[in-house]
DNA sequence: CTGAAAGCGCTTACAG
DNA sequence: CTGAAAGCGCTTACAG
């Protein structure tokens, strides 16, 4: 159906139907009519091609985004659609990629298709080429810099968003805030960045480098930005993100590494995506009027007046969007933080144990069925953590545990003992660790250690845990963790001059380790393998061989030498001192008592000596009762126990 | 710049110049080349309008959407626009915001610019009076139904995407789910409402009126739904909201109302839009393939044979995506299931069967460290329930395990086979059942099981179960549980005229238990067991002791002989049965496939001499797959694997 | 007020 | 291989 035909059916000329049809030029007000209607009645639509030839401009109006599914580009797309639909203008939609070569592409499309105007939408700076290929062209340009000579530009005032996010951060008491920063190279993450700096030291604050990461505008970036910033152990109570996404991804990060948004960390986005509602808790942002820009891009690119608009700057103001993310700085931060100082942390292995009694063991390829079964909160580090609790010290415990009943367990158990399990992680796809112990009817056991979580212990919260140590705290380990989160911990802690104790047990060769570590405690067979490890084993005689360990890498060595009491060395005589006869019934957490023991005496600035003795005495009371943790006496017990002099 | 000017600068005519540049025509070589270089000299790009109006084609598609800031359209979007740039088409982008006349008029303006094709995607369905004006217009409708006449379809298989998400609930035991509904005029969300309907009355439940509700599919009309189901005080652990905007916003009502996802209410959703992993916790839904439903309908759109597409549909795969908000109903609520008749009943025992692989087995007063770990479900009870489940039959298991995850595990992994576990005890203050499975580095294993839960079965709970039995029922049990249940349970089956199935293992004797059984059966190490109780027994050699203790006790007693078959015999002669040979790759699940078969064939109605022959297949088929449950075949997996006869 | 004609920039049968 | 001409469907100066 063409127009010749509509003109046929009315008998007038192609012409006059034209004119009739389109409003333009003199017809008499009744062939006007006549024709409408017969147009209306045969179903005429111009063509709309044949239109744009004739005419010059196309109704069209193209948009270049770089990702549609960012959430950010719909949002301005709308607005856009809705300005274009009013005005009798089509949209066409092109998604760059934020590639050369794509946009390149499209651009030719638009060009070729007389496009009325082409909207540029973020993404990175054109290059020359892409600029001359533009050339003659009608460009808006959208939330970026204006890289394109004479294109309008509409955005909104960035640097002013950085400033006012950063300054809700500062006027909720932050000091010390993290930067996730956008692609270097894209004008409005500088500008953002820009923003962040000028508030920060308009407010007397240095922006630390040490905190400041570059993403890419996505969340798996800001994910892995905030990883990071985390594993710099550079302490912050505040993150402000550059965008949304960005801020998204922090706040999993944060989530995974267990600190809580916003009562550890506050965090502040930029865009107002919907999104930034949706998560929990709702993002604090800088909202963007998002929708307008694309309006207003659209009606740039749909105006006539091409002179009039180019070169021209459209900035639309943002706003601070306050939600559930940001909070006031913990006040107790300076205090918390000097209580820290004065805690024993004790980094190492949480397990359940299953006591199992057998008539005898199986022996391969048989069945038993156990005549009882228990079980008890258990593992090293644990069991320690409890002997530091109750010689009543405070104690910390970092480590990991499955999702699991057993994991609640041990937690519940340590918080009766007022540890701090708030470092212990929980891992959602591994066991807590466990030892299956057998006990046979004639009292001999088997162990097995399964270690579940404890292996799988993310290095981050270990690093964020032994980041908060000063040198008014004492670190205690031993070897049922992976050895190079006991290094690492070791040397970070001893880098702030905080005291490194190690139990090495079960034990192994050490190697650089020891160069960390300030007391190593260790029983007659341990001592012996790391005295081999170190190539100064003396065979046979542990307290020798203490010795020479303690000589060769400078550190005092504790040698535990079970009824006979422990011996201690700094490298040339070894002192010993023995132990009060008890009654023995269960030898199972006396090494954990006495370790224990000796980190809570040393300290609370006790000398060695008297620190040993106490760790005797309370290993000593331990073997006189049942079960590892129920055995490890309180301060208390002890002195009841073994009346000091 | 025109082609014109570009034959005026070759010195030749528009019609060669226009050939050279096509490429369509011949032209010599040399004027090709020369005419391409000038083209290219002087930055000639053709006017694709000119072309178009002339041609026909004119290389651009439409895609009208409901409302692109739903993140469901801009995924499609990225689909067909990366798909229409691969073919030279360039994308017009239209949103209805689901209304007619805005609709019209996009459809209007597609129509004047001769598109290719249009894409309508969602939204209600059109009236006359636009089915009318897309009339000689190509048409794909995507993810609705297609209400124009000659359109092609492209969407998701909806009804299954409803079933699977509900029968994700189910499986996890779910019984009072709640339904948060679309639109009721829009197609797909009526055809996920009908799977959410299936899925409930295939698994038994009757879909509660008070527990569904409608919604816009907006994450507001999701918030409203969840708020006013809350508010109407019928019970439910679970809801299905049929798109994830809606879960999304159920999500945030419950998280305000104080309720914890997913430990009070599992959330399933529909789509699985990006958003569905940012959530906390992550949203368990329906997949969509939502990029293929652009990149299909784009194709389609693009492909010049008219005809070849028209009224073709394309139906896309769904599948369950599970993540953090849904997990196991919480608590076994009042009304359990009413199981009567046609069933088989397994009272037995279930056991979380530990694997630990261990360098070497530790000798008396020594620690190993386990090389892995690994927990499965186990126990003869569960696994013959499984066997039994798998061959088709009703199974309902009475057994007892803890209040702990162990417990969690193993519900949900019975639940997963269909089998009732309404009558499976929690004991609050007895673990699990445990079997430890220790394997060395040479494959050598020791077991010990921990009784647990399931010696501390409640009595009552067996006899209640037992109750209900008649005689259409089967009655199969084992021997890990207290021999008194076995006993007891066995009398009342036997009473009613149950069908009485005793696997007797682990072996002991049976004494008058035997005078309930009606069929026996046994390895020959257990055989030669219960004859020596029986006083029968004929050394080494087990099917002649089975004979006599059938004949004495009269009843069938079945012996598997391994690799070799197996023998049954009602007290003369045995006949003996082969196994097709079979490579082993792990015995553990062998026996109980076996035992389990035979139950569901006997319950069946098969012989004895076939039902034997069917688990012998069964038991052969299990030891080609590694662990217990998971290498229990279903009947058609043997069928496929020995063809029948 | 009305109409014949030119022309937008291209493609393509037709003739040479 | 090459070119003059027609024509896609419309608009619009120009003439009447």
């Amino acid at each position: 159906m063409t127009i010749k035909e509509v003109a046929e059916a009315a008998g007038i000329s192609i012409t006059t139907a034209s004119r009739a049809l389109s409003g333009r030029g003199r017809v008499s007000e009744s062939t006007r009519q006549r024709t409408i209607e017969i147009a209306a009645q045969l179903g005429y639509e111009p063509n709309e091609l044949a239109r744009q030839l004739r005419g010059g401009t196309s109704s069209t109006i193209a948009l270049l985004v770089p990702d549609i599914t960012n959430p950010f580009y719909p949002e301005l797309i709308k607005g856009a659609q809705a300005v274009a639909n009013r005005n009798n203008h089509v949209l066409l939609l092109g998604q760059t990629n934020d590639d050369k070569d794509t946009t390149s592409l499209l651009v030719g499309q638009m060009r070729r298709r007389n496009v009325d105007g082409i909207g540029i939408v973020g993404g990175h700076l054109l290059d020359e080429q892409l600029i001359e290929q533009l050339e003659g062209l009608k460009v808006v340009v959208v939330d970026r810099l204006n890289d394109v000579p004479g294109a309008a530009i509409v955005g909104s005032d960035q640097k002013r968003g950085g400033q006012i996010a950063t300054e809700h951060l500062i006027a909720l008491g932050h000091e010390d805030i993290a930067f996730i920063g956008g692609p270097e190279d894209l004008d409005v993450a500088e500008q953002r960045s820009r923003g962040f700096n000028l508030a920060m030291l308009e407010a007397g604050l240095a922006p630390d480098s040490r905190l400041s990461v570059t993403g890419d505008f996505t969340e798996a970036s800001g994910r892995r930005a905030m990883t990071s910033l985390l594993a710099r152990r550079v302490h912050f109570t505040a993150v402000f993100a550059a965008n949304d996404l960005m801020a998204i991804g922090a706040m999993q990060a944060l989530d995974s590494a267990g600190m809580s948004v916003p009562d550890d960390v506050s965090v502040v986005g930029f865009d107002d995506i919907h999104l930034a509602e949706y998560v929990r808790p709702g993002l604090t942002t800088v909202h963007q009027q998002i929708e307008v820009l694309g309006q207003r891009a659209a009606e740039l690119l749909i105006e006539s007046d091409d002179d009039g608009i180019a070169g021209s700057r459209h900035e639309l103001d943002v706003e601070l969007i306050a939600r559930g993310s940001t909070r006031r700085r913990p006040r107790q931060t300076g205090t918390a933080r000097r209580n820290q100082g004065r805690q024993v942390t004790i980094l190492g292995s949480l397990n359940v144990d299953h006591v199992t009694e057998v008539p005898h063991f199986p022996a391969p390829g048989e069945t038993v069925l156990a005549e009882s079964s228990d079980s008890h909160a258990g593992g090293k580090g644990a069991n320690q953590a409890v002997a530091v609790a109750r010689a009543g010290t405070s104690a910390r415990m970092i480590g990991a545990v499955g999702a699991d009943s057993d994991g609640d367990f041990l937690l519940a158990s340590l918080a009766q003992d007022n540890i701090d399990t708030a470092g212990v992680q929980r891992i959602t796809d591994k066991h807590t660790g466990r030892a299956i112990i057998s006990v046979q009817d004639d009292g001999e056991n088997t162990i097995t250690v399964v270690s579940g979580a404890n292996h799988n212990l993310d290095m981050t919260v270990t690093e964020s845990a032994v980041a908060s140590l000063t040198q008014q705290d004492t670190l205690l380990m031993q070897l049922e963790i992976p050895l190079d989160h006991v290094e690492a911990a070791a040397r970070s802690a001893n880098h702030v001059g905080a005291r490194v104790i190690l139990n090495a047990a079960p034990a192994q060769h050490l190697g650089r380790l020891l160069d960390f570590v300030d007391v190593l405690v260790v029983n007659e067979q341990e001592c012996l393998t790391v005295g081999e490890g170190e190539g100064v084993v003396v065979p046979a005689d542990a307290v020798a061989t203490a010795a020479a360990i303690a000589r060769k890498r400078s550190l005092f060595v504790v040698v535990t030498l079970g009824a006979e009491g422990a011996a201690f060395t700094s490298g040339s005589e070894a002192d010993r001192i023995a132990a009060p006869r008890v009654n023995a019934v269960d030898t199972t957490g006396a090494g954990d008592t006495f370790t224990g023991y000796l980190a809570a005496a040393l300290h609370e600035g006790k000398d060695m000596r008297s620190a040993v003795e106490l760790a005797i005495q309370a290993g000593a009371f331990a073997v006189t009762r049942r079960g590892a943790q129920p055995g490890i006496p309180t301060r208390s017990q002890i002195s009841d126990h073994f009346p000091q002099p």
